[in-house]
DNA sequence: GCCGTTTCTGATTGGCAGTCAGATCTCTGT
DNA sequence: ACAGAGATCTGACTGCCAATCAGAAACGGC
């Protein structure tokens, strides 16, 4: 009800946004924030997260050290707050559970679109989908949080599908449906190393979609 | 034939091993390059691996940095060395898929068996798969080689079993082994952060069974 | 005990993270 | 248009750790 009019067309506007002296930053500094996440972005897409220094990001925004860290108390925070919009975008995997049909014929197509969900997705955030995988392995609980959240959604979502269609026990059909979320997530973040290998994405897609049917419906799926 | 006698128990015996000035080692520079490797070892559990210093790698095994770039160019030179041996006994994994048989009343055992060899592996050596999984993710191509390998070496073998008791074409066979390894490998690494939510372990360990069951032979797996 | 070789180390250099005091810019009210 | 308040930016600094080097100490054969 309360909607919040996009008059400047910024993405972050409404969110208590403070800088490092504790004030909610102008036009201006919101304008050298956003620009200083653009630079890093774009660096994440070619460099490896580790291989990241401030002073690179800041050399490519045109501006200092100091400026950054008046707006991110570290590298991390500023990543995780680009993270954060590909975690709501996150959201349309889950859709992609339970938006469609597991009964009789439609099943099928359904779990092609949940497989092919999963790889679109991946393919599409590749860089920061790695970093996410990085930084929560190196330790840090906020993207730890931020990834289980993200998977945690679609599990749910294919585990209560589960329980409906196969009448199983809830144990039973979230071990299920963690499996084959692990499954799709593992695959989707290597499909080019797949490749590098002998198997080919259509067979891959293939196989996934197969398995995540059968571990659905526990049915034959048609040839 | 020309067999080594392993006369010092040693477990690097014959490798060509240079020092970092390119002298081969004695007896005191191999027991310090052990002792370095045991320290490193030893804290690769307790730390995170980005967090781990040369320096206190050295203080640890009470001697000075210099000493340690005598051996190693960096850590992960070091810790691959480690590595090296645990993928050696990753072979295990392969054997699970290979010594068992796959038809008939046997084949769920097997499953089953696979199953728990990589429960079982990825619990044993949490710490350092973590750092594999790290470093290979940072882009370390050496740390990446290796793990493509110890997975490529059970997906293989599991893709000639799906094969010839399914009689499927190759790439689908290929892409099934691929997709199940990555299910049980990106399980086995989260089987800890499986807990937390409500899945159970028996719980978990039952549907990989099914899934790999089901995957292998297309047939419905006994309840 | 002497000597060549192997091994070890203290001291140093260099790069980057992160901080601070103060310079510069922006906007508002008059 | 201009002073003043506040917002924003920055050069310069500290400190930590990786990595190196020249030389000291230990070893082993004689």
């Amino acid at each position: 009800m309360t909607s919040i009019p996009d008059v400047g067309g910024a993405d972050v506007v409404a969110e208590d946004l403070r800088a490092a002296d504790g004030r909610i930053p102008g036009r201006r500094g919101r304008a050298t924030r956003t620009r200083l996440l653009e630079c890093l972005e774009g660096m994440l897409a070619t460099s490896s997260f580790r291989d990241l220094k401030v002073t690179d990001v800041t050399r490519e925004a045109g501006t200092s050290p100091a400026t950054f860290y008046q707006y991110f108390p570290d590298i991390e925070t500023a990543v995780l707050a680009i993270a954060e919009q590909m975690v709501d975008e996150g959201a349309r995997l889950r859709a992609c559970v339970t938006d469609g049909s597991w009964r009789g014929g439609d099943a099928y197509e359904t779990a092609s679109g949940v497989v092919d969900g999963f790889l679109r997705f991946w393919e599409q955030h590749q860089a920061l989908l790695r970093v996410l995988d990085l930084a929560s392995l190196e330790g840090d609980a906020r993207f730890h949080v931020m990834r289980v959240q993200m998977l945690n959604s679609v599990t749910v979502a294919l585990a209560e599908v589960i329980e409906s269609v196969r009448k199983s026990d809830s144990g039973e059909a979230g071990a299920t449906a963690g499996a084959l979320v692990a499954m799709l997530a593992h695959t989707s973040a290597h499909q080019a190393g797949f490749e590098s290998w002998d198997i080919h994405v259509k067979d891959l897609r293939n196989a996934l979609t197969n398995l995540v049917f059968w571990g659905v419906t526990n049915r034959k799926p048609p040839s």
